[in-house]
RNA sequence: GCCGACGUAGCUCAGUGGUAGAGCAGCGGUUUCGUAAACCGCUGGCCGGGAGUUCGAAUCUCCCCGUCGGCUCCA
C-alpha cells in the first residue's frame, strides 16, 4: 500500500505497554518477527523502517553483497517466522539513553537506524529498543508480549522501494505482509482481495470487449466498438450539458512546434513528459501532453473585453504523454487519452464564483454516478513557474474555495500544484482502494502572461485575464476504468452497449423469430440499444446465461406461448437487480427510456 | 526508469531437458427446449522475440519487448 510513512516516527520517546491489543500493534510486531527471520537468514541485513500499515505491514531491507529477495525467499523467510511463533520468542523493551542506543546501533553497523536517531528532535534524549530473540530494533513499541500471538500471517510480494522515498537514493527491498487476528480473518481478507479481482477494469474490459491494449502501443488503449458507446455517451452527455452551461468547444491541433511549447513553459518543466520528435534539422515538433497551450492561441486571435469573461472554451482532443514504463496500469494510466477539458478566461475577481460554478458541476455528474470522492488542494511545487506572491494568492484562494465548500472532505499536499499554478483535484479509489485523481480545476497566472493575453477593463485598461483549467471525468479513460470498477461491469443503462437482448424460446419457429426482430426494431425505433440473441443452435437457458455474462441490463424471453397469446406481453429480466417481471412491449419501452434519460446510476 | 514476478490456443490454465495438452470460446452436425451452460465431432500453437548451452530447449543461461505487484512520477 502507498502509505505515507515518515521514516524517523517509530522512534521517539517510549510508549507505555498496551492496555488492548490492536491490529495496529499486532502487524507492527508481525513486521519485527520478518525483520528478525531475514537477519537470521542473511547475516549483516540492514533493515530500515517496518511500520504497520492499512490491512498489513512491510519492512525495509537491504541485503549484504548486492543480494536481492526474491519470491522464493518469501517462502524461507515465513518459514522461519513460524518456527519464531511456536517458540513464543518474547518482545522485551528496553529504555536506552539516546546516545547509548546510537553507539548500540553504530556498533551493529545499522546505519539506518543510526541515522533515524541523528533525525530525532533535540529534546528527545532517551528511546526505547525491543528485543525479539538477537533481533533489536528501535521502535516505540507498543508490542505483543510474544510471538505466539502472531498464528494468522502471510507475506505477499517483495518491491523495490527508494530510501526515505527519494529516488536519487539507493534502492532498498521491501517486503509487504499481511497479519490478522485468527486464520479466520486472515482468510476473509484474502476472499476480499480475490473479490477485487473480478471487478479489475482490465479483465472486464477484455470479457465486455470495451477495449484492447497492444504490445505495439504500450499504455494506448484500442476503443472497441462496446467501448465507444460508453466513451460516445458520456462525451454526449458531457458536450450538451457544457454548451448549455455557456461553454464554446473548440478542436486544435495534436501536434506543435517547439515554440509553442517553449512559450507555454511545457519545454522547460513538461519536456521528459512528452513525445518530441525532430521533422528536419530546423524543426521540432512536440504531440500534445495538454490543451492550455492552443486554448491560449484561440483566446489571443482578438481582442477582448472584461464583458466576454468568463470565456469558456472546451475540448476533448485525445493527449500523449510519455509516462514511464512501470507506471502504466490499465486504463487508470495510460499514455493516450482524452480529458472533458476546458479553459476558462476569468478576471482575477471571478475565480471564486467560477469555482463554485465547476464544483457544482463536479456535484451533479459524480452523482449520478453515485461516486464517493474527496478533494485535494495542491500547492507550489518545487519546480514552479512564476513568483511565490503570486502562487501564494492563488493557494489563499483556493482553500477559501474549499472551506465554503463544507461537506466534501479536503486534504491539501504541499508540493501537488502543477507547474503552473495551485489545483484542486477530485480523488477517487478503485476496486482494491487505491487513489486515483479524476478531475482537477487548476489555477493558472502564468500561460496567460506568457502568451501576452490581454482584456480590457471597465476603465479601458489592458490587463491579464487569469487561466481556469478544468476536467470534470478527468481523463475519460480513467473514468470509465474507475466507473467499470465501481458498476463491477454492470453500467448504469444509459451508458450499457447493449440495453435489452432479446432472447427466442424457439429460434426454428418463424413466428417467433418474427416477434423477436419486430420487438428489437420497436426498442431501435424508441432509441434504445436492442438486439435479438445471436447464437443460432443454443438453448434459451444458454443465451440467457451469455446475456448475464456479457452484463446486458435487460434480457426479453419470447416463445411460442407469446405469440400464441398475442397481447405484446413479455417476460423481462432485470439481470442487475434479478427477478422477472411480466410487462407489455409499450410500457417496457416507456420504462426502460424513463430509465435512460434519467441516467439513473442501476 | 528501479526492485520482484509472470508471458504456452481467442480466454482460463496444465506441462522442469526427449513426439505441445485440457476446459471454455469458434466451426460442422444433431436437438427446438420457457429464465445462468443440451449432445457428438472438428479446427485451432514462430510455447512473447532474439542469441547461446545441449545429440535434443516451452523447460537451462543471457539480452530485448510486454504484462502484473510495488517504488518514484502523474489525469
Amino acid at each position: 500500500m502507498p502509505e505515507e510513512v515518515d521514516d524517523a516516527a517509530e522512534a521517539g520517546p517510549p510508549l507505555e505497554d498496551p492496555v488492548d491489543l490492536t491490529l495496529d500493534i499486532l502487524r507492527h510486531s508481525a513486521a519485527h518477527l520478518m525483520a528478525a527471520a531475514v537477519c537470521e537468514l542473511f547475516p549483516g541485513t540492514q533493515y530500515d523502517v517496518g511500520p504497520s500499515i492499512e490491512d498489513g505491514f512491510f519492512y525495509n531491507f537491504l541485503l549484504p553483497e548486492d543480494r536481492h529477495l526474491t519470491d522464493a525467499d518469501l517462502a524461507d523467510i515465513a518459514a522461519r517466522m513460524g518456527e519464531l511463533v511456536k517458540r513464543r520468542v518474547p518482545y522485551r523493551r528496553e529504555v536506552l539513553p539516546r546516545d547509548e542506543a546510537r553507539r548500540l546501533f553504530d556498533e551493529m553497523g545499522q546505519k539506518f537506524k543510526v541515522a533515524i536517531i541523528d533525525r530525532l528532535a533535540p529534546d528527545v534524549s532517551s528511546v526505547s529498543v525491543y528485543r525479539t530473540g538477537d533481533f533489536i530494533d528501535l521502535c516505540r513499541g507498543p508490542h505483543v508480549p510474544d510471538s505466539g500471538t502472531l498464528t494468522a500471517v502471510k507475506l505477499l510480494r517483495v518491491a523495490g522501494v527508494y530510501w526515505r522515498g527519494d529516488e536519487r537514493n539507493p534502492q532498498l527491498q521491501r517486503v509487504y505482509g499481511t497479519a490478522w487476528f485468527s486464520p479466520a480473518d486472515l482468510a476473509a481478507y484474502l476472499d476480499r482481495l480475490a473479490e477485487a479481482e473480478r471487478r479489475d477494469h482490465r479483465r472486464l474490459g477484455r470479457e465486455l470487449e470495451m477495449f484492447h491494449f497492444d504490445a505495439s502501443a504500450p499504455g494506448m488503449p484500442y476503443w472497441l466498438p462496446n467501448g465507444v458507446i460508453v466513451l460516445n455517451e458520456l462525451i454526449d452527455f458531457w458536450r450538451k450539458d457544457h454548451r448549455a452551461r455557456g461553454y464554446h468547444e473548440v478542436m486544435t491541433p495534436l501536434i506543435n512546434e517547439k515554440v509553442l511549447w517553449e512559450t507555454s513553459g511545457h519545454w522547460d518543466h513538461y519536456r521528459d513528459d512528452m513525445f518530441l520528435f525532430p521533422v528536419d534539422e530546423q524543426t521540432t515538433y512536440g504531440l500534445k501532453p495538454m490543451n492550455c497551450p492552443n486554448a491560449h492561441v484561440i483566446y489571443n486571435l482578438r481582442r477582448h473585453s472584461y464583458r466576454e469573461l468568463p470565456l469558456r472554451y472546451s475540448d476533448i482532443d485525445p493527449l500523449h504523454r510519455f509516462e514511464r514504463s512501470g507506471t502504466l496500469h490499465g486504463l487508470l494510466r495510460v499514455r493516450k487519452f482524452m480529458q472533458d477539458d476546458a479553459h476558462i478566461f476569468v478576471t482575477e475577481e471571478q475565480i471564486e464564483e467560477e469555482y463554485a460554478r465547476i464544483l457544482e458541476i463536479t456535484r451533479v455528474y459524480y452523482g449520478i454516478f453515485d461516486l464517493d470522492y474527496s478533494l485535494r488542494l495542491g500547492t507550489r511545487p518545487a519546480d514552479f513557474m512564476g513568483d511565490p506572491e503570486t502562487w501564494d494568492r492563488a493557494e489563499a484562494a483556493l482553500l477559501r474555495i474549499l472551506e465554503a465548500n463544507a461537506g466534501i472532505p479536503f486534504t491539501v499536499e504541499a508540493g501537488e500544484g502543477a507547474f503552473y499554478g495551485p489545483k484542486i483535484d477530485i480523488l477517487m479509489k478503485d476496486a482494491i482502494g487505491r487513489s486515483w485523481q479524476t478531475g482537477t480545476i487548476q489555477l493558472d497566472f502564468q500561460q496567460p502572461r506568457r502568451f501576452g493575453c490581454e482584456y480590457i477593463d471597465a476603465s479601458g485598461a489592458p490587463r491579464t485575464p487569469v487561466t481556469i483549467h478544468r476536467v470534470i471525468y478527468g481523463s475519460l479513460e480513467r473514468f470509465i476504468g474507475i466507473l467499470l470498477e465501481h458498476f463491477a461491469g454492470q453500467l448504469p443503462l444509459w451508458l450499457a452497449p447493449v440495453q435489452v437482448e432479446v432472447v427466442p424460446v424457439q429460434d426454428d419457429v418463424e413466428a417467433v423469430m418474427d416477434c423477436a426482430r419486430n420487438l428489437v426494431e420497436r426498442l431501435e425505433a424508441a432509441g434504445l440499444r436492442a438486439a435479438v440473441s445471436d447464437s443460432p443452435g443454443n438453448r434459451m437457458q444458454a443465451r440467457i446465461r451469455d446475456a448475464e455474462l456479457r452484463k446486458v441490463p435487460y434480457v426479453v424471453v419470447v416463445g411460442k406461448r407469446d405469440v400464441e397469446r398475442g397481447d405484446d406481453v413479455v417476460t423481462v429480466r432485470d439481470t442487475r437487480r434479478g427477478g422477472t417481471e411480466q410487462r407489455s412491449a409499450p410500457d417496457l419501452i416507456t420504462l426502460l427510456n424513463e430509465e435512460v434519460t434519467s441516467r439513473r446510476p442501476s
